[in-house]
DNA sequence: TTTTTCCTAATTTTT
DNA sequence: TTAGGAAAAA
């Protein structure tokens, strides 16, 4: 059929996974096999046989996967159809926990939530997790109880992984096997006062949906809102994840996950390998694999060094990927002295492949760790060279972002005690006690921000008072949407100069967010989306680069998945970071690290370069400390796999002896400043 | 009694 | 860079 051209382009497996009719499909994807487009193919194909795309759910694995899937849909809706036609919409793609929230926004009522329920991030569940704690005197046990994150892990993994606490404990945090009792009445009183604040966590999102969805008459009805039901990624969902994912569509039909097991990389967030591979004969009959296994991303010199890899893994699944891009040089494994000549390295190479015209924009680097990044970050602020650092430390984690946001969410729901505590204690005076006397106060009262302005202060608090209870009161009656968070920023703004030495930084942070805000059509979505959707950029020294400006990527490797560079760096490829010293206790743990080292490898297109800095400093010692380690080259790349990599020292010898100082006699210069006022 | 300040220790990966 | 505890100050 001609009308079909849209699908010339594709292979036969992958034209197979597109044509498919509606039952049950699971799709391994390879690194590189076009695994995007195809989905994004397949969506196209459906609507084009005349699929209402309201009535998709597009499951991926982040809003900017998401993202990119509408983009690609869209192109090829118009191939399809024609630049008339109308643009393709897709209002059912997100992420889990994003449609998960609007699912319960929706059905609020039907399940006794409050529709203006909050959601807390994770550090706010640790806060909340922390009050519970110190109320159940769990914080002056004789023996240290978990820290308030291990808590809300140990509960994270309870609720994800769908197993018992006892369970939970004994797979994955055995050092605290000992609390279990402690533990579980913890958890309980977390819950109830979660629900009694009207607030839920990430965890809730999925678990009061599978919930929901486990009742059959809401089961009826979202089933039924759904005609075709894919997901991306699906080697990195968890057990309530795909509990949800048999609620909606028992039989499986009209649905379809695509994943790699070679790329599961998200078991600390209770995600299981065993949902891909159990997936096909979940139904009867078994669902239709599909397998792509031709890469059209890398070259065969960085493919076969990333095959040689996870070839040493003891448990595979998977086909080797091919390609028949048979040109380019093998990965190269890089030698330096430390992790500064590392940046240097980094920087220099950047440069030289800007120069022989590759944008910056099409290099990344990548870390196993946040803070392996940092010698590079000041390399690069020192060159002038602008970057996008993806992952760890984040926008909305900077102490005055928090503030002004915590105010907003404690105007829309006064019973969240994590922003109130927040919020009220920003004025002088009113610390802890005050604090938590004050929403004790104002939680039982019919209107609770009306009974703020009731309350008398501490004498110092007395002239702030006022005002935050009038910035409350104004920003929850709402008169059209961004013209609360101005309201928040006027009445926050005296704050922040108080508080902080460095306000002006700060101040441009919190225009950013405005701006941010605007984008938004009410505060509720905006608290929500954010929540689930942080922004990642930082506006720190170097600036927000411009959407049209060049930039060099930053990335966790974790952050970087599904995405693909022309050159990517790896840092610190050596033992104790690729593995990570932390995540080496069990062998599952290490197979984890090695699919990351695998992950990060299969990013490249036509340049890897592999960094391996043999000395390390020690992190924890004074700023001018000595203490250092002699680091090996990581254990996914024994001696045996050597020759798939091209091994180069930099810098090179000869440029350092062509570099090296005559010697000269020792001047004692400290000598001759003295003598200058001597 | 409550708040503020100062010191020390510790920092994976993400929705 | 901040989280948490202890001591000082209000």
């Amino acid at each position: 059929m001609a009308a079909a051209a849209y699908l010339d382009k594709l292979n036969p497996e992958q034209r197979a996974a597109v044509e498919h009719g509606a039952a049950p499909l699971l799709v391994i994807a390879g690194a590189g096999s076009g695994k995007t487009n195809t989905l994004a193919h397949r969506v196209a194909h459906l609507v084009a046989q005349g699929a209402d795309p309201s009535r998709i759910l597009l499951l991926t694995f982040s809003r900017r996967a998401a993202q990119e899937m509408i983009r690609r849909v869209e192109r090829i809706a118009m191939q399809a159809f024609g630049p008339k036609a109308p643009a393709v919409q897709l209002p059912w793609s997100g992420t889990f926990h994003g449609v998960g929230a609007r699912l319960l926004r929706e059905f609020a009522e039907v399940v006794g939530l409050d529709p203006q329920f909050t959601i807390h991030d994770r550090e706010d569940s640790a806060d909340l997790m922390n009050v519970v704690r110190h109320e159940l005197g769990l914080s002056k046990t004789e023996k240290r109880f978990p820290a308030k994150g291990t808590c809300l892990a140990i509960y994270s993994r309870v609720v994800n992984a769908q197993v018992s606490l006892d369970r939970a404990l004994g797979d994955a945090f055995p050092w605290c096997a000992g609390w279990s009792a402690e533990l579980a009445s913890l958890f309980s009183a977390y819950v109830e006062a979660k629900q009694r604040q009207g607030v839920l966590d990430y965890d809730d999102l999925l678990l009061y949906w599978a919930q929901m969805a486990g009742e059959p008459a809401i089961a009826e009805e979202l089933g039924r809102r759904f005609d075709h039901v894919l997901v991306d990624e699906y080697q990195d969902t968890n057990r309530l994840q795909s509990a949800i994912l048999v609620a909606l569509k028992p039989d499986g039909r009209g649905v379809t996950v695509v994943g790699d097991d070679a790329q599961s990389i998200y078991s600390f967030r209770a995600a299981t390998v065993r949902n891909i591979l159990d997936f096909p004969k979940s139904f009867d009959p078994p669902a239709r694999i599909v397998t792509l296994d031709r890469n059209y991303r890398s070259t065969q010199g960085i493919l076969s060094a990333a095959n040689a890899v996870i070839e040493l893994s003891p448990e595979r699944f998977t086909k080797n990927l091919w390609t028949e891009r048979s040109d380019g040089a093998r990965p190269r494994l890089v030698s330096v002295r430390d992790e500064s000549d590392q940046a240097r390295f980094v920087a220099e190479a950047v440069l030289e492949n800007r120069e022989a015209g590759e944008a910056l924009k099409s290099q990344a680097v990548l870390f196993r760790t946040s803070s392996h990044s940092a010698p590079l970050e000041l390399e690069l602020t020192r060159r002038n060279i602008p970057f996008v650092k993806f992952g760890g430390l984040k926008f909305l984690d900077a102490a005055h972002v928090k503030d002004l946001l915590a105010l907003l969410r404690f105007a829309q729901n006064p019973r969240d005690r994590v922003s109130g505590f927040r919020t009220l204690q920003l004025l002088p005076g009113v610390g802890p006690a005050f604090a938590a006397k004050a929403l004790d106060a104002i939680g039982g009262a019919p209107s609770p921000l009306a009974a703020l302005t009731g309350l008398t202060p501490p004498p110092r608090a007395a002239a702030d008072w006022a005002a935050l209870a009038e910035a409350a009161s104004a920003i929850a009656a709402d008169a059209g949407w961004p013209s609360g968070i101005a309201a928040a920023r006027r009445w926050y703004e005296p704050h922040l100069e108080r508080i902080h030495e460095d306000a002006e930084v700060r101040r441009l942070d919190l225009a950013q967010l405005e701006r941010i805000a605007e984008t938004y059509p009410s505060r509720e979505r905006f608290l929500t989306e954010l929540t689930l959707d942080p922004p990642n950029a930082t506006s720190d020294e170097s600036g927000p680069p411009m959407q049209d400006e060049d930039y060099l990527i930053l990335s966790t490797i974790h952050s970087a998945k599904g995405q693909e560079w022309k050159s990517v760096f790896v840092l610190n490829t050596v033992d104790g970071c690729i593995p990570s010293d932390l995540g080496t206790g069990t062998s599952s743990e290490i197979e984890e690290e090695r699919r990351l080292l695998y992950v990060a490898m299969t990013r490249a297109k036509d340049a890897l370069s592999l960094i391996v800095p043999q000395r390390f400093y020690v992190s924890s010692q004074s700023a001018r400390g000595d203490r250092h380690v002699y680091a090996a080259r990581t254990r996914f790349i024994p001696t045996a796999l050597l020759d798939r990599f091209e091994a180069v020292s930099w810098p090179p010898p000869q440029a350092e002896s062509q570099g090296a100082r005559t010697p000269v006699a020792p001047i004692d210069l400290q000598a001759r400043i003295r003598a200058m006022w001597g």
